[in-house]
DNA sequence: TCCCTTTGATTTAAGGTTATATCAATAACA
DNA sequence: TGTTATTGATATAACCTTAAATCAAAGGGA
């Protein structure tokens, strides 16, 4: 029960193969009854083209590599299905892998580098055209030989300074902005921050730029650092800096938490804590996590990243660097997602 | 900047090819110095096989298809994570795809059985050793080709009857009776279920069955058909369910969902008719989505599915089964996760 | 010395596809 | 009628790797 080749279909109809490739591909001149004959054949005998060889002939795999932090996080893995849903309308297919960025940075960089080269190596050496990936900043000269290797790269949500390669992200300085901007038209100007501990979390920073410019262009005038606390964000550590928040600053009516998770354990913190939200505290967060919407007494009020959009774009992108050469860098706007753990200032 | 190939490290040394192939892959009976001056030169020169051409050689790719219903589903991409994981260490790849199984039952089968055979045709094409996926047994009849097109195809949570392949999946009877024992445990009699009003449902039919034996084997005698709820289990829809469960059965203490999406719908529905959980009534879902783990108020009683050891398992069960060839059936235990939505029986 | 075995390497062929060159036959032109 | 295009098809070679066959030289035994 072997897969029938172009060979197969040239011995049944006695002509050679090269007749039936060109029939196939409506390449080179061929008579249109011969095309006829061969079509008919190929598809009575259910040909299939072998898409491995056709890569190895032509030098270029239709495949494309996708390398995240993490494939089992909700959110890379919606970006995921944008990519796929984009990808297969140009017939390429994707191959997955994980790099295993580690955020709290607890592991040691060179196991992560021979990590994120190995996911690399294996993709280049399957001859792919081009790879969408979230790189590690904290590990530089990994990406850089990619080119060297035959596939073109293309960095989603982070990049590396310098780099040669196109990237797409979300603009985090005007999603904290948007948060912020979402609380005071509510009323509120004492709005605590969570901040992030580690110096090199580029998207957090950000968030957090945002949340001081849509303050300054409002005139509030506030001592930020006492309302930013520098924490791990983790859903435990974001609850213990959201309760120290609370207890250094009594009159805070609003905290914007950069990730939903942390604006999670924030709300799980206070609440316990006795807290009413959103009556005494409103709180948002930011990425907007399926966790966000399905909160049962408390749908989170976020700022959402366009997921699917970024996947679908992604990969325009990177075809675009693939045929043409051309690096471009775009920052997609983010969205606010109101819910209901914000609500006016008391 | 070309990628080097074997032909280019035989020139350099002024050896033959086939010197080059037999000493990367230590066959053949190769002088010793001979291999050592071809293995430098294979360093220094940063060559990397084409796996592409090894591929077409020797008819084993060592790639693997995995084709989910989604990709952007938390649950699946659980799964995959847990499938890379192993497959990582035997060094195959994976492709993904997915195949849109629409749980709603809205959409017309032709498009659906198009779009699923189109994904493993793919795969197949690209000469993948085997394919791991969730198939759709409303749609008979695709996976039943995949041998001819030389690939293995092992089954993962849905099952297609007669279909010689291997199959994992999670004991759903045992997990229902898991969740109505653990109620039972803590002193409920009167246990309402959210059942599906699809009859091929199996997954949930299985959890019922569960449910039903668990009552049954404790000697608990229940109008069962009056404690079932048939709905679509989607967030919404569970809400209604559940109201209209308690309304009809005012004497129930607590209430099996057989899935986590469901029971957060019942929660939220139950919770805003002014129940208090789990004091007037105990809710236990089934799956144990991070939504589950991370309500802020109620963190979800749960059974719980081991997603990244089933997808571990999985690709074990897949590789025996393109080695061997022998299909092996398997189930794997749920298992119970007490969170916060259950307590004693008032 | 002659034959046989072992060792170390090379040659051939194949996997499936396609770009390029080539060839034969027919049609077009003067 | 002889020359040149045009048309329809085939032959060749290449993409990169590897299994199998082959070959040459050296070593061993009589």
């Amino acid at each position: 029960m072997k897969r029938i080749t172009m060979k197969d279909i040239a011995a049944e109809l006695e002509v050679s193969v090269q007749s039936v490739s060109q029939a196939l591909n409506r390449t080179g001149r061929l008579g249109s009854e011969t095309r006829r004959r061969i079509l008919n054949a190929a598809e009575r005998l259910n040909y299939r083209p072998n898409i491995l060889a056709r890569g190895l002939r032509n030098r270029r795999s239709y495949l494309l590599g996708v390398v995240f932090p993490f494939l089992n996080d909700s959110f890379f893995s919606r970006i995921l299905g944008g990519i796929e849903d984009s990808s297969r309308r140009f017939h390429y297919d994707i191959l997955i892998g994980n790099s295993f960025i580690d955020y709290s940075r607890r592991s040691d960089l060179d196991s992560l580098r021979k990590a994120e080269i190995d996911v690399l190596e294996r993709m280049t050496n399957r001859g792919v055209d081009g790879i969408i990936g979230t790189p590690n900043p904290r590990i530089p000269g990994v990406y850089e030989k990619l080119a060297a290797d035959g596939a073109v790269f293309f960095q989603l949500m982070k990049r590396i300074p310098g780099l040669n390669a196109g990237f797409l992200g979300v603009d985090n300085v005007e999603g904290g902005r948007t948060a912020v901007n979402h609380l005071i038209s509510l009323g509120h100007e004492r709005i605590g921050f969570l901040q992030t501990e580690f110096s090199d979390y580029e998207e957090i920073k950000d968030r957090g730029t945002g949340y001081l410019k849509a303050l300054i262009a409002r005139g509030i005038v506030l001592d930020t650092d006492r309302f930013e606390d520098p924490g791990d964000l983790s859903f435990h550590g974001a609850g213990s800096s959201a309760l120290r928040l609370v207890k250094r600053n009594p009159d805070m009516t609003a905290l914007f938490a950069p990730t939903d998770m942390a604006a999670l354990g924030a709300l799980q913190a206070l609440t316990e804590a006795g807290k009413r939200i959103p009556e005494e505290l409103s709180v948002i967060g930011y990425d907007d996590l399926e966790l966000a919407a399905y909160q049962v007494i408390h749908p989170l009020t976020t700022v959402a990243q366009p997921k699917e959009e970024l996947g679908r774009k992604a990969f325009e992108l990177l075809q675009e660097q693939i045929e043409t050469g051309e690096t471009r860098n775009l920052l997609m706007p983010p969205k606010l997602v109101v819910r209901r753990t914000t609500a006016p200032a008391g």
